[in-house]
Order: structure tokens, then sequence, then C-alpha cells
RNA sequence: GGGGGAAUUCCCGAGCGGCUAAAGGGGGCAGACUGUAAAUCUGUUGUCACUGACUUCGGUGGUCCGAAUCCACCUUCCCCCA
């Protein structure tokens, strides 16, 4: 693509960009372009839902341009700005190098590995003195910090905001005004912090940088947006057949959504399929993702397993645990992480959703009394063979 | 600094001396129906050696035969006044 190909592109796929005009003078500078994108230093799994963003990003790489990470391992060290987790520990150094690494290792997935950097904002935050801090806080008010919406949506309700997470948006902004980065990425949920980034630059002499804000994906709940602690997410980092199961569960009205922000295919190769037969378009859909993140051969052992499990089969290497004759069921339940207490372990019997070689458990306080190898399964898809000797 | 309110199980939220492992909703899990989708219906949702026992209602200590419920102190949060 050239640079003109790749700016429409992204005025086509993206949610915002500030401002467009700015950002097609800068590709089309010819200039080698600092792009810079935040990343949260807790441990990384990345799902699809980055994906769309680092996708954009490989574009823009592969046009030459330096893609920055920021790992945000100081703002980190303060707590959780959400507010959701109160309880959210303080990383240790070593912690923020490993998941760093692990980051790079993901994210180099989708990107280049040798025209991708990682920095850390400790590096120039944890230098600040407080006259710097004094100087950076200077440049903003509380009214324009007040306008990110979570910050008067707890105002509003009465939840407490701490003084440091007013600064949160700060640091990230400051961020930008240390890296002198052109163009700054992300979901629609960061714009608010984009934009002081740019804000900021202008206020420390240097040109705003350009941002791009991209949709987010939702969630395989088709509510939330996809995350990894509502459990709604597909990895990029899964093994292919749980991949290509968690693909058979894009809700119907979403795949459209998925095909558009996670793949290649143009609009026209599925389209037509799904409103012609929407559980093949499922199937492109898994397989597509499949072949994008483990290749080509790793699509048919993974197409094999699903349809041996949905025409309700056992699938070959399921987690195997040794188990002792006399066993109480719900105990090997619990052994094989079906169950988080033996309590859950009854109700699930009770409710019907154990069985014990392909027959439903009714007792629960069933035994395993004879030597062999035995296959307990909890609903429709999860196994767990056990073998008693 | 002064005054007033609040803290309940994953979340929201009822309860205000025994009938309370604690209403109701959300979410989760399982069952039926299906396409391992959605919608709908049903069950379930503290732990364990499970017809019983044990631990839970911000923390500590008390009153009482008996406390999520009453008292004292502490912690945290919110509101109003300054």
């Amino acid at each position: 693509m050239t640079s003109k190909e790749v700016f429409d592109n992204i005025i086509r796929d993206s949610v915002s960009v500030y401002s467009a005009d700015g950002l097609k003078e800068k590709l089309l500078s010819g200039r080698k372009l600092i792009i810079k994108m935040g990343a949260d230093p807790s441990k990384p799994d990345l799902h699809l839902g980055h994906s769309v963003v680092l996708r954009k990003l490989k574009i823009l790489q592969d046009l030459g341009h330096e893609i920055v990470f920021v790992i945000g391992d100081f703002t980190a060290m303060i707590g959780d700005p959400t507010g959701k987790s109160k309880t959210r520990t303080a990383l240790s150094f070593e912690q923020t190098r490993e998941n760093a690494r692990s980051y790079y290792e993901q994210v180099t997935k989708i990107l280049d590995k040798e025209k991708t950097k990682i920095t850390y904002n400790s590096d120039w935050l944890g230098k600040m003195n407080f006259a710097d801090v004094l100087s950076l806080c200077g440049k903003y008010t509380l009214a324009r910090i007040m306008e990110r919406d979570d910050f008067q949506k707890r105002y509003n309700q009465n939840q407490p905001i701490s003084m440091n997470e007013l600064l949160y948006p700060l640091m990230q902004g400051y961020d930008s005004v240390a890296l002198h980065a052109d163009i700054e990425v992300g979901g629609t949920d960061q714009t608010f912090n984009l934009l002081v980034g740019r804000e900021l630059q202008k206020d420390y002499g240097q040109p705003s940088q350009e941002v791009i804000t991209f949709p987010l994906l939702p969630g395989l709940d088709g509510f939330e947006k996809m995350s990894k602690s509502l459990d709604n997410y597909i990895g990029i980092d899964e093994p292919a057949e749980i991949m290509y199961e968690k693909c058979m569960k894009v809700p119907d009205n979403l795949l459209i959504t998925y095909f558009n922000l996670t793949t290649d295919l143009s609009e026209d190769k599925y389209l037509e399929l799904i409103g012609k037969d929407i559980r093949a378009a499922h199937f492109l859909y898994a397989e597509t993702i499949v072949r994008l993140y483990h290749g080509e051969d790793a699509i048919a052992p993974a197409a094999e397993r699903y349809r041996r499990i949905a025409q309700g089969g056992v699938p070959e290497n399921i987690d195997e645990y040794d188990a002792q004759k006399g066993s109480r069921i719900t105990q090997l339940l619990v052994n094989a992480g079906l169950a988080p207490s033996t309590s859950e372990a009854r109700r699930l019997i009770q409710g019907g959703g154990i069985k014990l070689d392909g027959v439903q458990v009714s007792d629960v306080n069933e035994v395993i009394n004879k030597y062999g190898s035995y296959i307990i399964s909890k609903g429709k898809n999860k196994f767990a063979k056990f073998n008693v000797k």
C-alpha cells in the first residue's frame, strides 16, 4: 500500500481521527514517523480486540514507520484508574519486565519483530521531581480533566476519585511528549487520554500528535467489550482448537463486525454467505482466524475436533488425571478443575450436567470402584480423563 | 474544623434481635429447545466428612439464652456547612 492508500484505509476503518488533515500531511511527508501505543504492564493476554489496532499498526509499520509501545510501568505502581479493582497490587520491577517480554512476544505475532520497540514510562516519569509535576499539572485545568466521562460519571454518582487518578491522563499524555510521538493509536475508550497527549505536546512546544481511534471489538457475550477478565475473549495466543471453538461462538449478529475488524477478507467474501448460511459463515470465520494465527495446517485438526464434539463425541487429547479406586466423582471433578468446590460438583450432578463415559450421573455420592479409564464430562464441551489404578 | 449518612454473599440491593446461608434483580453455571448463536423456559449460585455441621453481612470488643440486626471504639466512603 502507498501512503495515500494507507490513509484512506485508516479513514475508512477508524472511528475518529484528530485531525485527518494533520494525519494526511504527516503520512505524505515521507518522514519516518513515531507511532505510539500505550500498553498495560499487567500480565498480557492479547486477544482479537487488541488485534484490531495491531493490524492497523502493521500497515503503518510496513510503510517504514516506527512503532513504539509504552509499557505503563510507572502508572501501574500507583493504582488502577478505572476504580474497578481497588486491590490491584503494585508490580515489581522484574514482573513488569517479564510481562513486557510476553507482551512483545504476543504483539509480534502480528507486528514485525525488528521494527517494534518497547519503552517504559518509568524511564521519564520516574525522573520527574515535584516541581516538574507541578509544572505539568499547571498546564491542565480541573474542568478539562473532568471532561473524561468516567470521571464525570463517578463524580455525579458520588463515587470517590482520588487525586492520583486525576493525574493519570496527564501522565499518559506526557508519554507522548517524552517520545515526541507523531501519531498515537488506541481504542475509542482511550480517546480522552490520547487527546490529552495532543494538548500537552503543544504546551511543551512540540507539534501535536495525530490521534486515531479504532472501534472496540465486542466480546463473545455480545454485550461487553472483549476482555480477559470477563472471559469473553479469543486470545491470539490460544491453541488452534480453542480458537476454532470460540470463533463458532461469536454471536450471529456480530459476525459481520468480527469479519470486518479482525480479518483481511473483503466484504463480498462473507456478506452473502452470512445471509445465506450463517453456520457456514461461522466455519469460514473460524478457518480464517486459525489460519491467521496458526497457519493452514492447524485448520483441519481443529475443525475435526470441533465436529466430533458437536456430534456429542469426545475429542482426542483431553487432560488426563490419575485417580484412586473408590474416589467420589465430586472429588474427581474438583481435581480436574471442572468444579471449584465439591459443593459445586454436587450441584452440577444434581442439575444433570455431569456424565461418566457418556452416561448422566444421578447420584452425588457415586464412586468409581473399578480399575480402568473413565471420561467425565461437564456440560457439552468440557472433558477430563481419569486413569484409575 | 463542625454536622449528617453509609459499609450485606461475584455485582446491585432488601433485611433492622430468633422463622436468615440471608428477599429480589443482574451476572455465572447446568438442563430443555437448538446451529456448542440468539431468544425462551427450568434448576442452581458460601464451604465441608451434605437429611447434619461449620464459616459469612467493613474491623475489634461488648450486651443477650440468641446479633447482619442493639451498644462502644476503630477503619473506609459519601453528603452538607466552614
